[in-house]
RNA sequence: GUGGUCGUAGCUCAGCUGGUAGAGCGCGGGAUUGUGGUUCCCGAUGUCACGGGUUCGAACCCCGUCUACCACCCCA
């Protein structure tokens, strides 16, 4: 039997959890700061719970099977369906606007690339019961909150709504579902594929002549302004009014970040129906990563499962995307171990395992070398570490009722008494490390 | 799911037109048996991804599998 892990998923060793942890517990604590109260959910769910909600492409990534008792089963694909089946099962327990936070796997059959896996974890943010401006903000607000928490600085969010969408392209005379679908799927593609390319793509897949196909892309292409887009399109009227005063209460928060008007942004899951956002780091070095966080209004979905309609926002960052991105920008602190590391002689060990055991008391987190030998080789191993102090205590110590604490950057040591350990190793790391 | 590229010591890679493998880094030991980042000496690195095939003989050629990566699709 060989010892090797599925395609597509990942053993997180320490070196990549200890950063990644981090990560989290800066997520979580935001996204609480924001009002937000956490949620786990199963992960697995009914397959019908998830089947039809993501589009023909997203069903297919699946991961389905029938379990022992015959059922229809499917590991979930985000966090936004279970929590809409949550609410709608949970209706009457839970408090609305319900304001929810999930830090959990997810999983899909897709093939792997770089930074895209098949079991990856999301960070989603969702206000259920709310169709406000003030809801879409917040969701926003907090998604910028996140990225500042972590230190990303140079965020994006462009911000788009089904309705411009759909509202454009009638006025562009596309009224056929469709033709309109084929444009959006071009539409999309404006990062990475040449305008003039693309209305060819976009001219043969929706039907449409080459010119009016040219006409639809370049207009997607260019900056619009809201004002522009409400004369071209009146159907879209109430969409833009919405992300004008949306844009309008994430700027009066006065969290750092952009938030700007783009038509260009699609979005293929289907349960979308308002407002739809994806976020991108402006940073050189990370251009290529992609969205690292997006999401949007779903007004429709909670109601699927047969209760009342209950519309909801929310937002998903990408936990193993942005973490490549922000090692590729040096916000990552280094991989440390405990800041005290004791070095052990057999005859003294018992002593050493007391002193050490005090300093833990004190909340100072601390390593005994458990291989022994030499001095040097123990000094060595907590280099290794990343240790800051060192702690000596031989036969010649003991003795003398001294323990030698040594500086391991600076290779300084003191000789100590006992009793003045403690504080020495508390004054030695500052107040702030532990 | 469709198409493509790669896979050699822990890591980064070398290996000419097929003749059973190398470097650097790292690792282990040592330089008068309790003091680590430099230097010096010595040492081990390996079913050349896996399984078949062609050949007197394959890391190198052919087929398949797996993996990683790239494009499409879609997305975090």
């Amino acid at each position: 039997m060989e010892a090797k892990t599925l395609k597509g998923f990942r053993d997180y060793l320490p070196a990549v959890m200890v950063p990644r942890q981090q990560m989290i517990r800066a997520i979580e604590a935001t996204f609480e700061r924001q009002g937000f109260v956490p949620l786990q959910t199963p992960a697995l769910e009914y397959k019908e719970t998830l089947t039809g909600k993501y589009g023909e492409e997203g069903d297919k990534l699946l991961y389905s099977f029938r379990d022992h008792g015959e059922r229809d089963v499917a590991l979930r694909y985000d966090l936004t369906v279970p929590l809409a089946r949550v609410v709608a099962q949970h209706r009457n327990e839970l408090q609305l606007p319900f304001r929810r936070y999930q830090v959990a796997p997810v999983w899909r059959a897709d093939k792997p690339q770089r930074g895209r896996f098949r079991e990856f974890f999301q960070c989603d943010a969702d206000i259920a019961g709310a169709n406000t401006a003030q809801a879409d903000a917040e969701i926003l607000v907090t998604g910028l909150a996140v990225l500042q928490a972590l230190g990303v600085q140079g965020a994006v969010i462009d911000l788009n709504h089904r309705d411009v969408l759909f509202g454009a392209l009638q006025a562009f005379g596309v009224t056929d579902l469709s033709a309109q679908i084929a444009c959006i799927r071009g539409i999309d593609k404006l990062d990475k594929m040449a305008a003039a390319d693309i209305a060819q793509e976009v001219a043969t897949s929706a039907a449409l002549p080459i010119e009016v196909a040219t006409q639809i892309v370049a207009w997607f292409n260019s900056p619009q302004d809201i004002a522009s887009v409400q004369a071209f399109a009146p159907p879209a009227a109430v969409a833009l009014t919405r992300m004008d005063e949306v844009m309008t209460l994430v700027r009066c928060s006065g969290i750092p970040g952009e938030v700007r008007f783009r038509p260009a942004i699609a979005r293929g899951l289907d349960y979308y129906t308002g407002i739809i956002y994806e976020t991108r780091l402006t940073d050189e070095k990370v251009k290529g990563f992609g969205a690292v966080m997006s999401g949007g209004r779903y007004d429709g979905l909670i109601g699927s499962f047969g209760r009342e309609q209950v519309p909801a926002v929310g937002i998903s960052l990408g936990l193993d995307r942005l973490l490549a991105a922000l090692q590729e920008l040096g916000l990552l602190a280094p991989v440390i171990g405990p800041p005290v590391y004791a070095t052990v002689f057999t005859e003294t060990a018992g002593l050493t395992f007391a002193q050490v055991q005090q300093l833990r008391q004190a909340g100072v987190n601390a390593e005994i070398d458990c291989l022994g030998g030499k001095l040097g080789k123990q000094l060595e191993r907590a280099e290794k570490r990343g240790a800051r102090l060192a702690l000596i205590l031989g036969a010649t110590e003991a003795e003398q009722g001294l323990v030698l604490l040594k500086d391991l950057a600076s290779r300084e040591q003191f000789s100590l008494p006992f009793a003045e350990l403690t504080q020495a190793v508390l004054s030695r790391l500052g107040p702030a490390a532990k």
